[in-house]
DNA sequence: GGCGAACGGGG
DNA sequence: GTGTACGTTCGCC
């Protein structure tokens, strides 16, 4: 199969480069075969994509210009990439390099200071006219190389280690704990018992590094607390922080523009889960609810609150080793997971694997591999659009139908955008080689064959996940390759008169989709972008149902698919994007905001679950038990003060707080001020409302004086609410308003669900 | 109460 | 719908 927008990877195995500012290159390699580890290193000459060259008129004779590329010897040299073509002024035209990469920036940046009158040396990143990439990107694109070829997850040594510390802040605490372990066989831990001997601790563990040579060094916010931490420690007791494999070995920070800096180590790649975790829709980034998430917490696990570490570690050593290293395996085992995606997508795009878990899909991954193939080409990179266009549309979103629906179906449109770039060829019109449309189709391609090889039962579980890591990386490309043409000026190759042909043309599918369906007699609920929920009212099976969307596919273009997404008996439609559904096995699953309340008192989400689970199954008496249920055990205090309280935050010392107090109290912290608890930032405190005193500290979570009357409240406002749209109002009055029995109530077993049709002048968003 | 800033995560 | 995200809580007036 070919791969015309990679690079021409001739060497493999590459696990780590660092390249300096001097032009110094070092690439670390990982034989596939026998593990075997390398270096080699070698030089490189900056280079830059260019305009024009008159910020370089100070070089005169210096510089040479020609239509080829650098000769072996040149000092500063301008490719001319269209020596004869008529070009946009604001084309990249220009290929500049220098002895160096510094060499080059310093005289660019020297040039445009008299060029362009400034005061201040700019950086090059903020000066227009040019197309400046990281010294690692420079290197990769410039040679054709990409990580990770022929390499699998586990290939590379990889180190995770967590340290045990007796503060959040190096400047208030110390280290006393490290967990070390690799995938090579390595679990241990560093102690340091007393204060004195934290300094031989850090030594220890930086020989312990060099020795296992890791190509890949892993933990769970490594980047926001590991690696600051142990830094400020070896920095305050004089000890050189050797932890590379080049230079002096010492990792420094990268400023990316997020609130935490990328730690970079020569030879050795920084990789952070969290950073992973933190793109999935999880409800915790924590590791431990990471990994319970996952399945991969062990059964043994010890849990332990931060705060309490400490102590445990004085008067149960024991636990904290434990505790220390089940974090250390849960962390390998989670990358296995959620770094697998990184890995594989570094094997596609000219960028270092640690940058990639941070690097956003368009600019930071699809845009390399464009200015990869216009260098590789020796073309100019193309002039972005100017101009501004309208805000443009993007999908249509409707909702049809609302309360109660039985015998849902999802369909969706398959890889609905980029399936519509591939059909219909958009691509951006600057794109003389056509190259963003080839991205798109080849990797389509690719990752279906990928896709097919993971399913293979007969292949090796490790290969099997190489494929599917595979066809992931891949997915995540092509499905950035729509959002990238509409992204504006910051998308070097955006083009929002393509991405309105992309959304104008999905649109008018999910409209025949939508008409299909009703054609043929459902009930549709709603309908986003690619996507459809209808009911067919009477269960006509799985078979019947997919044969239905077939019969709908079949009508559309070529190229383009419709497929069964997914069944339920019941569907709950309260908004737009705010549904629950009943599978056939039973299982609730809740989708948007309505249902997810803030406020997570285990009397109330347990309320709203079993509620939602008699609705769906139409028992409209089984709700209304549900509901006397709960407000009995309220009144009668059969629930436990843990059982209504919340958990909070402290945001604030309490010396903040007393600065603040008399002009304006906060509510959880005037709680814990009278308890009179020595509160500090970050500390978890449980509240609960206590009757006639307002918000409390909860001391006694068995305890039972909550107020009745406030949770009951709360009850009817922030749970029973989400019952609306199943019910006729005069019923949902009746049930939850709190009126007691009257003489006109209509006897519950009377009460049905209900759904309606909405009309679409009122649900079409906007 | 309204609104912009800050947070998550880590011991 | 880009650039780390994005919904929730905090903190200030």
């Amino acid at each position: 199969m070919s791969l015309p927008p990679a690079g021409h990877a001739t060497l493999p195995g590459i696990v780590s480069v660092h390249a300096g500012a001097d032009g110094t290159v070092n690439v670390w390699r990982r034989d596939p075969q026998t593990a075997a580890s390398q270096v080699q290193s070698t030089r490189q000459r900056g280079w830059v994509y260019a305009r024009n060259l008159s910020d370089l008129s100070h070089l005169s004779d210096q510089l040479t210009v020609t239509a080829e590329p650098a000769p072996a010897h040149a000092t500063y040299h301008a490719q001319d990439l269209a020596p004869d073509g008529r070009l946009d002024e604001r084309a990249y035209r220009y290929l500049l390099s220098g002895p160096s990469p510094r060499q080059l920036e310093t005289e660019i940046q020297r040039g445009a200071m008299s060029a362009r009158g400034l005061s201040a040396r700019p950086s090059l990143g903020d000066l227009s006219g040019y197309i400046r990439l990281g010294y690692v990107e420079q290197y990769l694109i410039s040679t054709g190389q990409t990580y990770h070829q022929g390499l699998t997850f586990d290939q590379p040594v990889r180190l995770q280690f967590d340290l045990e510390t007796t503060s959040l802040s190096p400047d208030e605490g110390r280290i006393f704990l490290i967990a070390v372990r690799d995938n090579r066989g390595l679990e241990t831990l560093l102690e340091a018992r007393q204060a004195a001997q934290e300094g031989e601790m850090i030594e220890a563990f930086l020989d312990l590094v060099q020795e296992r040579d890791p190509d890949v060094i892993e933990n769970h916010f490594i980047h926001g607390f590991d690696l600051p931490f142990i830094t400020a420690r070896a920095r305050k007791l004089g000890i050189p922080f050797r932890l590379g494999r080049a230079g002096d070995g010492v990792p420094w920070t990268v400023e990316d523009g997020s609130r935490t800096p990328l730690w970079a180590c020569p030879g050795r790649e920084i990789l952070d889960t969290l950073d992973a975790v933190r793109r999935l829709p999880l409800p915790s980034a924590g590791l431990k609810a990471v990994a319970r998430h996952y399945g991969i917490a062990p059964d043994n696990r010890v849990y332990l609150e931060g705060a309490e570490i400490v102590n445990t570690y004085r008067d149960n050593p024991k636990a904290v080793r434990k505790y220390a290293l089940q974090d250390v395996q849960e962390v390998d085992e989670l990358a296995r997971i959620v770094l697998a995606p990184s890995f594989a997508l570094a094997r596609l795009t000219p960028r270092p694997y640690h940058k990639l878990t941070r690097a956003g899909p368009a600019k930071g991954v699809l845009e390399p591999m464009l200015i990869r193939a216009y260098y590789e080409a020796g073309r100019p990179f193309p002039a972005s659009e100017k101009g501004q266009h309208d805000p443009h549309k993007g999908g249509h979103v409707q909702l049809h139908a609302e309360g109660v629906l039985s015998h849902v179906v999802k369909a969706d449109v398959a890889s609905m955008y980029p399936s519509i770039i591939r059909a219909e060829a958009i691509g951006p019109r600057q794109d003389e080689l056509g190259i963003f449309n080839r991205i798109v189709s080849d990797l389509t391609t690719q990752r279906l064959e990928h896709k097919r090889q993971a399913r293979i039962a007969a292949l090796p579980e490790a290969e099997r996940r190489e494929h599917h890591a595979m066809q992931d990386a891949m997915k995540l490309i092509v499905n950035a390759a729509y959002g990238y043409l509409g992204a504006g000026r910051l998308a070097r190759m955006g083009d929002r008169g393509a991405a309105d042909q992309v959304t104008a043309r999905g649109r008018e599918l999910l409209q025949r989709v939508t008409a299909a369906l009703e054609a043929r007699g459902v009930q549709l609920i709603e309908s986003d972008t690619d996507g459809v929920y209808f009911s067919t009212g009477t269960e006509i099976g799985e078979p019947a149902e997919r044969a239905l969307i077939a019969e709908v596919s079949a009508t559309l273009p070529e190229g383009i698919t419709l497929e069964f997404d997914g069944r339920a008996q019941a569907m709950l439609s309260h908004q737009i994007k705010n549904y629950v559904l009943l599978r056939y096995d039973g299982t609730l699953d809740v989708s948007g905001a309505s249902f997810e309340s803030s406020r997570s008192e285990r009397y109330g989400t347990t309320f709203l679950r079993t509620a939602l689970l008699a609705l769906l199954q139409e028992d409209v008496a089984g709700v209304q038990a549900v509901f006397q249920d709960v407000m009995d055990q309220l009144s009668t205090r059969a629930y436990t003060n843990a059982d209504v309280g919340t958990r909070v935050r402290i945001g604030k010392t309490r010396e903040a707080y007393a600065q603040t107090r008399e002009k304006r109290k906060e509510a959880h912290l005037e709680a814990a001020w009278q308890a009179g608890l020595p509160f500090k930032v970050g500390d978890r405190l449980d509240l609960y409302v206590r009757e006639g005193q307002g918000l409390t500290v909860m001391t006694d979570p068995d305890g039972h004086d909550y107020d009745v009357k406030h949770y009951q409240a709360a009850l009817v406002q922030s749970y029973a609410t989400r019952l609306r749209k199943a019910l006729d109002p005069a019923d949902w009055d009746q049930l939850f308003g709190g009126r007691g029995a009257g003489l006109f109530d209509r006897p519950v077993q009377e009460m049905q669900v209900r759904w309606r049709p909405v009309a679409e002048q009122e649900s079409v968003e906007a």
